[in-house]
DNA sequence: CGGCATTGTGAGACAAACTCATAATTCTCA
DNA sequence: TGAGAATTATGAGTTTGTCTCACAATGCCG
């Protein structure tokens, strides 16, 4: 009763219309012309439906086996097509690139980072996915993502960060803002400022972890604002004071009306990383990724 | 290297998938957990690629694992239509009826009986199959055609031969024609006569086989034509004579200007016929097509 | 860190599909 | 029409592969 149908049967029923007739078609499947007659004898038997009209030879297909062969004509080409995906896997050629940026302003140099990739990769599924910026590192062990980008690399196994670039965490004022006065910046200078910053948590923003956590100083206020331009936006108006990283602020496309400056005297210098499965790492498309992150990189930063 | 896909690993995928996990996926396909174990580990090893993350409990698809679920949801369900389709091919709800007419004017009564057909039968696949004039009981023996229209039944193996109505051939001519005025023709009445009939070997019309063979009576001339109501038309407008069956000179869609007069003074008449193979006889579909070509028959012929 | 849930592994049983040899058809052409 | 060629069917025996069973290994949770 209920029908046993397999691959092998679909590539039968096609290379026998196609070829017209078993023996040839058992020829072109490199099998016995016997074992497809018993193939066909064991399909028929089980689908209760005769599958091809025996009184004409070779033998043709019967109205049910035209049905089949309809599938087998769809059905095929669905399986080639995935196989075909499957060896560019394989070879490299093609692969998932999914990223999680913990960092909130690497939108800034990503973003065309990936459009250049698309182009010499283009069976790649690339994509940036937010909302992850807590549990980036486990979501890529687990791989729900293929790359984290981080500034705080860890020893998991497994997992290897790769250096990036190097950054300046650097402040940022109005021009007619008091501290544009001075040379560089101390800690100090926040505690009577309003601090505007991404929205995540103190531990993660450079400008608390390196140097005002440290210092023990309490800006006077913070402001939590979501997209770069807007903060910028606000600096410019003297709403407040910002550390961003250098690559921001010298993006072309914002607007002018702020001046930076160095925090401390030797200023505040950070490394991006790439983290990636050890699996990954010397897969072709993520040495190249890795590899325009810090063309791109060098290119914002005005080398 | 070769990857030897199955149904049965897509089954695995899609349940694993939907089930969330071996276990319970097993439990759902009613195998053994190992077994879907050896299944995954096979299919894996064969394509080389990594279909599951094993880090995380229960395993989930991977990338390529997704790829492959979307080849399942593609390619299942159009095996499950193909299989309702089966099923309603061994219940008799449907098939195939392919009609051949070796007679010329069938179409006249053929066609309304197929639109009523239709409505009934909506699975099964009717067609009308021209240009099989000669070789229809060839074909309906190589399964090409599944019904023949015959008025000349034979002797075959696996073929019969079921009664569908009588006719009779009625001799058509002007109104204003010589011959309009006797009460019944006879053979010797077409030596000076133009006869009008479908273009066909003369062993298969009516007029030639059962009279003027017989009679050994040649017309004056002889004109092919292939339409019925062109053939009316002509007869209308004295440009010859002509012998048709009773039903198509009683169709009310064609002109009058013609009266109808019997072939000898006992009339002719035959018998038409559905030639069938054996094995189709007792097919559901195919007695109720019979059933309604006799009554439209009748409706025609105004009993 | 121990117990629970889940997945992996190896050996053996079993079924399915294949090959080989040969029989039974149908087709072709003189 | 009938002999020979071409094609398909059948049966026995072998091989291949997939399943079950029992148990080992691994990740997960409190």
């Amino acid at each position: 009763m209920g029908l046993h149908l397999e691959f092998r049967h679909l590539r039968t029923i096609k290379a026998i219309h196609e070829y017209g007739g078993l023996a040839r078609a058992a020829d072109q499947l490199n099998i016995t012309q016997s074992a497809l007659s018993h193939q066909i004898k064991g399909l028929e038997d089980q689908a209760g439906v005769e599958l091809f009209v025996r009184r004409s030879r070779p033998m043709r297909l019967s109205a049910a086996g035209l049905r089949l062969l309809r599938l087998a004509e769809q059905v095929l080409p669905q399986v080639e097509a995935m196989e075909a995906e499957f060896s560019a896997l394989k070879t490299g050629r093609a692969g998932r690139l999914h990223i999680a940026i913990e960092c909130h302003a690497c939108f800034e140099w990503l973003f065309p980072v990936l459009e250049a990739f698309r182009k010499s990769w283009p069976e790649v599924d690339v994509d940036i996915r937010p909302g992850l910026a807590f549990d980036a590192l486990p979501a890529l062990i687990k791989e729900e993502v293929d790359l984290v980008v981080s500034s705080d690399p860890e020893e998991l196994p497994g997992v290897e960060f790769i250096e990036l670039f190097d950054y300046a965490a650097v402040f940022v004022a109005a021009s007619s803002h008091p501290l544009a006065e001075k040379a560089f910046i101390e800690p100090e200078d926040f505690r009577d400022q309003t601090l505007i910053t991404y929205p995540v948590e103190r531990s993660r923003l450079d400008i608390f972890s390196q140097l005002l956590i440290p210092a023990k100083v309490e800006p006077a206020a913070v402001r939590q604002v979501e997209l770069t331009a807007m903060i910028l936006l606000l600096v410019a108006s003297n709403r407040g004071v910002s550390v961003l990283p250098d690559w921001v602020v010298r993006e072309v496309k914002y607007s002018s009306d702020y001046v930076t400056r160095p925090l401390t005297r030797e200023g505040v210098t950070r490394s991006l990383y790439a983290a990636v499965r050890s699996d990954d790492r010397d897969k072709p498309f993520m040495r190249e990724l890795i590899a325009l992150a810090r063309t791109e990189a060098h290119r914002l930063q005005g080398l």
